[in-house]
DNA sequence: CGCCCACTTGAGGAGTATCAAGCTTCGTGG
DNA sequence: CCACGAAGCTTGATACTCCTCAAGTGGGCG
């Protein structure tokens, strides 16, 4: 917890070419020291319990953090898209496993460059305040919402666009309010993240289809046939 | 939904070189626009929607975050002591409501006199960490604990200096491994930061005094008969 | 002393997990 | 090109955990 305290003074202009200290995100992006991933589906990137010497930025792709009990049991704790941050603790390890849900372009940063310059830290504080405030309505989830709702929330997180909050809010609930999502987790992956079984899963979609909320695509693919009705029944509205 | 709040100002302390940039957090504790506030017990301090112009820090007591659904349903989303932060959303309103569950003392500090702070991101940085790291363990409790291992981590959270991590690590498991904890919360409290029934709750506790963990010291007031014991009950170990 | 509120206890039922087959899909190799 | 196997998904039968509804019980305060 020492915290090396660089004040960067930041002059207003910043040609910055090649500096030492980038000025800002951007740059610290393709400074020497941070490195470009390329990595396939369900790599894993660390463990829980790995030295956090870097931290991560997605830039393409998806990635899942986990943590296990000792029997076995997993919960999913986060799903990240391009932009987030990962492999950052409270403390000197990492406190979750992060795996890739699909092949995926990450940016490896080096701990102590990030540390102690104020743009970062101010970057780096707007990532976690969102990855708070989504961990905030998982709990919600999980503690109070039904398997169906579980789903259904799932579903609605997968529509384009309509992230969680603006879901229903989007578009007059008229006729044709369609949506295809890709599903690019497993069973076993969806029912981590929501707190169930993945038989549970299965029976849900499938009670879904049945009555009208779902049609299937493809396997990996479902057609939402009305997102409002479905965001409805997701218990958040 | 507007709670009046009662701000005291107590400047007694602190010669407070007034400072027009405090250059460390202890000092902007004492800047002027912080305000001390001094609140009794289920004082609201903010509901979910409200403008956040102000952030919030623990200096007595204890604060309860929580979010509803619209049937009415509630979850506790976070549990906050001395030195804990509170009430800086992503956004521009707070994403949860805010609650004490005892007497308390907190520090409310105009928003924007953080921001642009180095020193301050710096410090708000450990304590959002801190957060995601305790809001990852309690996914992990809400998605796939048992409702006797949620009962058995909430009191290991309670017993002084086993907060979670450490809890079975300390000492030897010897004998006379006692801990007294005092429940400040309510049995309805509890049961929504466990994501169970106030009934549950009740009986699990019941349950643990006829098997032994627990012995009645009174109402509020539990006693551990052997908290390693308990603790490997808690799922985590 | 008695009321009120929070807590406890009980009976019954809903919802989800568990266990066990089938069924698809996809990749591999004949 | 198709047969085969494996892995992931779906469906069914059953069990069990936890919720719901309802009736006590106990302690604190007027």
């Amino acid at each position: 917890m020492n915290t090396v305290h660089t004040l960067v003074d930041n002059r207003p202009s910043i040609p910055c070419d090649t500096v030492r200290d980038p000025q800002s995100w951007e740059a610290l992006l393709s400074a020497p020291r941070t490195k470009t991933m390329r990595v396939t589906q369900h790599s894993v990137i660390y463990y829980e319990g790995d030295p956090a010497d870097r931290i991560y930025q997605v830039v393409d792709g998806a990635v899942m953090l986990f943590k296990l009990l000792p029997d076995g049991r997993r919960q999913v704790v986060g799903l990240l898209g391009p932009g987030d941050l990962f492999g950052l603790p409270a403390g000197e390890d990492q406190d979750s496993a992060a795996e890739t849900l699909v092949p995926s372009v990450l940016k490896a940063i080096e701990r102590r460059d990030v540390e102690g310059s104020a743009v970062f830290q101010a970057h780096i504080n707007g990532c976690l305040l969102r990855q708070i405030a989504g961990l905030r309505d998982h709990s919600v989830l999980l503690g109070r919402k039904s398997a169906f709702e579980r789903v259904a929330s799932f579903l609605m997180y997968l529509v384009p666009g309509r992230g969680l909050g603006e879901a229903c809010a989007g578009r007059p609930d008229g006729d044709d309010d369609e949506a295809v999502v890709r599903i690019t987790m497993t069973r076993q992956e969806i029912a981590d993240y929501l707190g169930l079984t993945i038989e549970t899963v299965s029976r849900i979609i499938s009670d879904m289809k049945r009555k009208g909320f779902l049609a299937a695509d493809r396997h990996d693919r479902l057609r939402i046939v009305d997102v409002c009705a479905l965001c409805r029944k997701s218990g958040s509205h």
